[in-house]
DNA sequence: TTTATTTACGCAAACGTTCCCGGTAACGAT
DNA sequence: ATCGTTACCGGGAACGTTTGCGTAAATAAA
């Protein structure tokens, strides 16, 4: 089956003109006289004519698509930061191409293979936990992809990059804890690489330190895929609940930890806020339903995506070689509920 | 900024030789010197050549890639399905192309001339509650366009179709309200144009009947957007609550519609399920966490998008037209939980 | 040795555009 | 009458591939 288009060539042939002319015409140039420009525009209307963007891109070398690799689109956050993307993209004419990594390096590397051999004109991107060698990243930077990171970030590569307030996310986050009167909060958190780990970490043990409270290092736990397996969430909580003295609260530092960590709390029976106190990062818009309604910290996402595709734009469309790069930060919010108002 | 990438010609050029014979060599052509083939394919590796997808999009006409529109990424059902389309579009070297319409017929629209004027191979869709003018969508198909409706169908096309058993999964949803001692079930659902409504109420209708039960029209609320604006969904309980005889149970769905009556309920003090009992379409990932646990009718989403895309792919890779369709009816899952354990 | 066949490669067109060069009128100025 | 402008338009190359056709050399058959 095949989808025959109209082209400058049928129109031409019609009119008795050029393709030249026609492309002109309809380019509105100025050295085409208004009558045909008129005839050839209506004419072009009339047969629903429409530039072939491959061919265009052929010619431009450049394909007006966006790649966008996401750990996994069912994810609120990501999902959201999507729909930020899209929003602008689409009014720019650009198309985005989706690509999920499952939390895989591996699958990462092939989606970025494959992305850059369908030749998108730039890159959106929040890596993997499990990433540790950006080489091909780099490569492909080097050799002139624009990319815009988001989310995890990575600080050996020099370009534009999003992100909300992870410290201070963080620090009010660990900081209401400490309000309502949990003692020993613990950390159940993505692996110990990622940048955002870092910072999210560094916001949980200033609040700590600032009120009083010795940093516990057995409080820390550390999933390596961010949740996406079931069992590694599973052995934090067993490890916290294995301590001597257990945990009195839980940070939970993104959607997937906090679901799964309640998740098994509720198997084990604990009672949330009354036994442990939950909060957790997510952008899920459902944390008030659920039982109990979730304390959240919540990030622009569509935001976020909105800036990162303005970035990446901007990185695209300029003449010359951008070397002046930014790094956004924007604010968290935080949103009580009951699952953290025990005392 | 750009991108150069490695050509067909630098190999050429490179070897001495002319652009056909590296052609030839790559494609393993016979007419080509296994001496000659080693060496542009031991080059070409060298210099990690990789052929340009849109010069090759160009020469054959079509571009690789399939169009998905669904009104919602941020949905689990439609997020779930995308999943199953990337799944095989990947290892079959398509990429896909995702647009939202956020159940807006206009937007869908939108959509569809975007997606039409990037010319995709073949288009995968689940229409808006909103659309009643198919003609564009026609106009598509019958100029060409390969396309497999899932979900929200429509019939005055003829061409593969996948759906979950509507009729079935409404009768075992509403036949388990009727088996826990529920007596006045509403149904909460999409707008009445629509095939699957029709389905859902149907099965919803029969249930009753087979088990003694008259159809109460006043039971039956129709929410034009599916769900996207939360102020239908509160006009539909709203004219539930005003009834002479308040619903037990009710009914709802789809995924928007089941959370969005439970947010309505909680409002208003309702206890579910000892006041109300509540059963939903849904294909979230935390309906057991929420309060109380949700009994939900769950639709194989993955298995659909699979299912689509291969009968897509299939249509685009057939040599002479498809005249043969089939419409793909799967089975969905009746999870029981809380909320409709009440008597 | 001559002719027919095979082998191995190059030429050029094509896909749909754009755009650099031209070129041809018409017209006013010299 | 000649020249320089201006206004319009067409020819053709180019973007990176594939592929039908042509053809030279090498080999086989006569």
């Amino acid at each position: 089956m095949k989808f025959e288009a109209v082209t400058i060539k049928d129109i031409a042939k019609a009119l008795g003109l050029s393709t030249s002319t026609v492309s002109r015409a309809l380019r509105d140039s100025y050295e085409i006289s208004p009558e045909t420009k008129r005839l050839v525009i209506e004419y072009a209307q009339k047969i629903n004519y429409q530039p072939n963007p491959i061919a265009l891109s052929l010619k431009e070398r450049k394909s007006r698509s966006i790649g966008i690799i996401v750990c996994e689109i069912a994810n609120s956050f990501f999902s959201q930061v999507i729909n930020g993307i899209e929003s602008i993209a689409n009014t720019r004419g650009y198309n985005i191409i989706i690509a999920q990594s499952k939390e895989s390096a591996e699958r990462e590397l092939a989606d970025l293979q494959f992305l850059a051999s369908r030749s998108v004109d730039g890159l959106i991107i929040s890596v993997t936990t499990e990433t540790t060698d950006y080489s091909f990243l780099k490569d492909l930077y080097q050799r002139g992809l624009p990319i815009v990171f988001f989310d995890r970030i990575v600080n050996e590569i020099a370009t534009h990059k999003v992100i909300s307030d992870n410290v201070k996310g963080s620090y009010d986050a660990t900081k209401h804890l400490i309000d309502q009167g949990y003692k020993n909060i613990a950390l159940v958190t993505s692996s110990e690489g990622l940048f955002i780990t870092k910072e999210r970490m560094a916001g949980y043990q200033a609040a700590l330190k600032d009120h009083g409270f010795v940093v516990n290092a057995d409080y820390i736990k550390h999933c390596n895929h961010s949740g996406m397996i079931q069992a590694e969430i599973e052995d934090a909580v067993n490890q916290l609940w294995g301590l001597r003295k257990k945990p009195d609260a839980i940070f939970a530092a993104s959607d997937k930890l906090t679901t799964g960590v309640l998740r098994l709390l509720k198997a084990r029976k604990v009672k949330v806020p009354q036994q442990v106190g939950l909060i957790g990062y997510s952008n899920a818009d459902y944390t008030e339903l659920i039982d109990p309604p979730l304390t959240i910290v919540k990030q622009p996402a569509f935001e976020i995506g909105q800036i990162a595709i303005e970035l990446l734009l901007q990185m695209i469309e300029s003449k010359r070689p951008v070397t002046d790069f930014e790094t956004r930060v924007l604010n968290t919010e935080l949103i009580i509920r009951a699952s953290t108002r025990s005392k």
